[in-house]
DNA sequence: CGGGAAGTTGAAGAGCGTCAAAAGTAGTGG
DNA sequence: CCACTACTTTTGACGCTCTTCAACTTCCCG
């Protein structure tokens, strides 16, 4: 992957191969090629997951804070991740939800630059930042990869400036359900349904727009006819038109 | 540099220092140690030296535009660029104001992710993406050195986003000031009284507000005995304890 | 079931946007 | 040097979107 063109991963996720006779787990990592463990061949694979420890999460639970010392890189294996800033007052702004093949642990000063917490259930793969920084060094394909993950993540974040300085509460949350979709298909899942698994508070603090606005700009799009409201957090998607007008202003 | 550890480039603008005997133009450059040139050695410096050409920019000028093929990645040495991209109905985003050693032409699919444009002259360095490329697989440290830019860039792209989302248009305002002033000062320049080189419309489309707005808000400040607009563009912090407060939500 | 959290709905108000006009600033040419 | 124009900034009045505060309903999970 060229560092400065930022393709979109269509890699899908595979399930599960073991073949007999690997001793990495990493070799069976589902997610293991959209995230930078891809870059690596079977002999380096297993130098990496040998400096790897997996993490389990419950729904809620922190990962790390913004300002603790940031000893740890992570890699999203399972279930959704939120990151996020706060304001001394508590307003929040989240920056990102994570799904797996993710990548967190971009620090500031040796101390992260932002919160994370886990949604629902989720595991992570931990690598201390030291030991992934000799590897780094030994093997220059990880270090491509990851520029390449994050000029994605920069390219995201300018959208969503775009989104957060710009846009109305209408079109926020049109262009928020059409990345949920986008999102889940390019995880091979299927688009419509959307599956809405996080709270109206973090979608809220993500748009930048309060639980109630969000609420009511969901009741609004089920009486345009352009979304159906299902059980179990799902949205389904009546006119996709619709919403990708909505959320470019149209 | 660590890739992951991103400390602010504490290393000041040099004046221009030209040993006789120098063939590269690049060491004479004046941010070299600011942008990824300064991961380089004499004689790598010269490789580098031998793919870059130099841009002129006019007041206003573009740079290039969203969605435009990316063939080229720049540096800014001179002046100050504004990136920024735009709804379909003329709403626009400024997504940031780059200053000498910062980096530009991220892309998605071939193609820039935002559009660039000169706020006052500028002069910028020109690299082919694909002799950039040869080089960043020959010289692994540019590699690095562009991965902690990229880094640094998405703190500063997080931090936007609480602002975009969660403070109010006197915090936006404060907290653009202060940004303003500790950029200057890691430039070696005074941050005190701060230059506002860009127009009220820039700075609204940066901070997610109209220009009365902001007008308004300076205007504000003024009365609260915060700041003092001189001529010139020029902004004297009277109280820096309010604009850090106020900037904060406290 | 039953209790607590999450989500929805309502009414009122604030903050910022919109539209309009005046004041300031800069550049141009006589 | 001043007048003329064009643009940027400031100021004012008003309106609308979104927030705030509150009550009610629905959804979970024990």
């Amino acid at each position: 992957m060229s560092p400065f063109d930022v393709k979109s991963t269509e890699a899908l996720a595979q399930p599960m191969r073991r073949a007999s006779g690997d001793v990495s787990p990493c070799a069976a990592c589902s997610v293991r090629q959209l995230t930078i463990c891809g870059a690596l061949g079977a002999e380096e694979l297993q130098e990496l997951s040998a400096i790897v420890t997996s993490v389990e999460l419950s729904p809620g639970e922190p990962l790390f804070h913004e300002t603790d010392p940031a000893d740890y890189v992570f890699n999203v294996t399972a279930g959704m991740m939120k990151v996020y800033k706060l304001l001394p007052d508590g307003r929040r702004q989240v920056t990102g939800f994570l799904f797996p093949g993710d990548f967190l642990g971009l620090a500031n000063h040796g101390e992260y630059a932002y919160s994370a917490e886990a949604v629902g259930p989720g595991t992570l793969c931990r690598f201390s930042r030291r030991k992934l920084e000799v590897l780094l060094g030994r093997f220059p394909q990880l270090e491509r990869r990851l520029l390449g993950m994050a000029s994605n993540e920069l390219a995201a974040a300018q959208e969503q400036m775009l989104l957060l300085g710009r846009k109305t509460a209408r079109e926020k949350i049109a262009s928020f359900l059409l990345l949920l979709s986008r999102q889940a298909q390019r995880r091979g899942q299927k688009g419509n349904p959307v599956n809405v698994l996080m709270s109206r508070t973090d979608i809220g603090d993500y748009l930048g727009l309060t639980t109630e606005t969000v609420s009511r700009t969901f009741t609004q799009f089920k009486g345009n006819s352009t979304i159906t409201l299902l059980p179990g957090g799902k949205v389904q998607v009546d006119s996709l038109k619709s919403l990708e007008d909505l959320a470019e202003g149209l």
